[in-house]
DNA sequence: AACGGGTGCAACCGCGAATCC
DNA sequence: GGGATTCGCGGTTGCACCCGT
C-alpha cells in the first residue's frame, strides 16, 4: 500500500544542484520546453527526478526570476495579500513578478511573520494580539478565560511585553467589556467559539458584494498611523477563508488552468500597475472578475489603506520591533 | 579558535487537483 | 466514466552560513 513514489529513488540524485546539472536542465528546457517533467531528466541526461527538476527550474533557473532582497513595496504586497488570502503562496507570488511561491513563503516565515509579531499583530489573523485577547474574554466563560489567558500570555509574552513597553496600545484603554452585548449577561456566556465563528462567517458572506468586512477593535489600533493601515481596511473577521470563498463566489481568483497565460499576465500587469502606480488606476475601466473587484476595493481605499510613506510602524527598525526587552 | 544557537534558503515530501488515455 | 499519470501547492526539513559567547 502507500503512495507510489514519483520516481525510482535508488537511481536518483538528491540534494544541492551542481552548476553542470543546472546547465543541462536549462539548456534542455530552452530547446524543448517543459512539456513532460518526468521525461525531462531522462532526456536531459540528469539523474534527478522530474519533480526535482521542475522545482529547480521554477524556483531558481527560470530566466524571469528576480533574485535578491524583497523591496518594501513587495513586503507590503505580501502582507496585504496574506491578510486576505492566507497561506496561498502561489496566489500571493503571482502578484509579485519574478518571485516564486517558495520565495514568498520563505520570506514570510523568516522575516515578515516575526516583524508582524514584533508589531503586536498576530500574523495568522492579522489582528492585534490585544484584540484577540479581548475576543477571548467575550466568547468564553470566566474560568476558561482565565486558563486560556494564562496560556496565551505564555505564548504571547513577548508580544504583550512589546505592547506594554512600546505603548502602542494602552491596555487601560482596551475595552474588555467589548461590543458584544452578551458579555454583560452571565447567562449568555455559554456562547461558544463555534457560534461566534459562525457569525463571523455569515458576516463575511453576507456583507454584500463579497467584500471582506472591516473588523473594528474599537480602540483605534491600526497597522500604521491613524490615517493609514498596513493591511486592507476591510479585514475579514477571523480566518480569511470565508471571505475568500465569498470573494471567489463573485468570480474572485482565477484558479482554472483553462485561464490562459495571457489573461494571467494581463492580470498580473494590472495588479502590478495597481501597486506601482496607484495614481493612474482610478480612471481605468472595470472588469468582471475578482481581480478587478480587489482592485476596485483597493481603489476605494488606496488613499489610506496602502500608503508606504505614512506608515511609521512599518518603518521601525527590526531591532526596535523585536528586541523590546530592556 | 572552537562551539552552539539562530537564521535563511534550497530542496524534499505528501496530498489534492487536473489532465490524459 | 474511471483509473493512471502528471502537475502544482503548501508544509516541512536539511544544511550552510553567521554571530555571539
Amino acid at each position: 500500500m502507500g503512495r507510489i513514489p514519483c520516481c525510482e529513488k535508488d537511481n536518483v540524485k538528491r540534494g544541492q544542484w551542481t552548476p553542470e546539472e543546472d546547465n543541462k536542465l536549462a539548456s534542455y528546457i530552452a530547446q524543448h520546453g517543459t512539456r513532460n517533467w518526468r521525461l525531462i531528466p531522462k532526456n536531459a541526461g540528469l539523474q534527478r527526478c522530474g519533480k526535482s527538476c521542475r522545482l529547480r527550474w521554477t524556483n531558481y533557473l527560470r530566466p524571469d526570476l528576480k533574485h535578491g532582497q524583497f523591496s518594501d513595496a513587495e513586503e507590503h504586497i505580501i502582507v496585504k495579500f496574506h491578510s486576505v488570502l492566507g497561506n496561498r503562496w502561489s496566489l500571493i507570488a503571482a502578484q509579485l513578478p519574478g518571485r516564486t511561491d517558495n520565495d514568498v513563503k520563505n520570506y514570510w516565515n523568516t522575516k515578515l511573520k516575526k516583524k508582524l509579531s514584533g508589531m503586536g499583530i498576530d500574523p495568522v489573523t492579522h489582528k492585534p494580539f490585544s484584540h484577540l485577547m479581548a475576543e477571548i474574554t467575550t466568547t468564553l466563560n470566566p474560568p476558561q478565560v482565565s486558563h486560556l489567558a494564562e496560556a496565551a500570555l505564555g505564548c504571547f509574552k513577548d508580544e504583550m511585553l512589546h505592547l506594554l513597553t512600546k505603548k502602542r496600545v494602552d491596555l487601560n484603554q482596551i475595552n474588555f467589556s467589548s461590543p458584544n452585548p452578551n458579555h454583560n449577561n452571565p447567562n449568555n456566556f455559554n456562547q461558544t467559539v463555534d457560534n461566534e465563528a459562525g457569525k463571523m462567517k455569515l458576516d463575511g458572506l453576507e456583507n454584500g458584494n463579497g467584500i471582506m468586512k472591516l473588523w473594528d477593535m474599537g480602540n483605534g489600533f491600526s497597522y500604521g498611523s491613524s490615517s493609514s493601515s498596513f493591511g486592507n481596511d476591510e479585514r475579514n473577521e477571523g480566518s480569511a477563508s470565508p471571505a475568500v470563498a465569498a470573494w471567489r463566489g463573485h468570480g474572485g481568483i482565477r484558479t482554472s488552468v483553462a485561464e490562459t497565460a495571457a489573461a494571467e499576465e494581463e492580470e498580473r500587469r494590472k495588479l502590478k500597475g495597481e501597486v506601482m502606480d496607484q495614481e493612474e488606476i482610478g480612471s481605468e475601466g472595470g472588469r468582471g472578475d475578482g481581480t478587478m473587484m480587489m482592485r476596485k476595493h483597493h481603489d476605494q481605499h488606496q488613499q489610506h489603506a496602502f500608503s508606504v510613506d505614512d506608515n511609521d510602524l512599518w518603518d521601525l527598525q527590526a531591532d526596535d520591533l523585536i528586541n523590546h526587552m530592556v
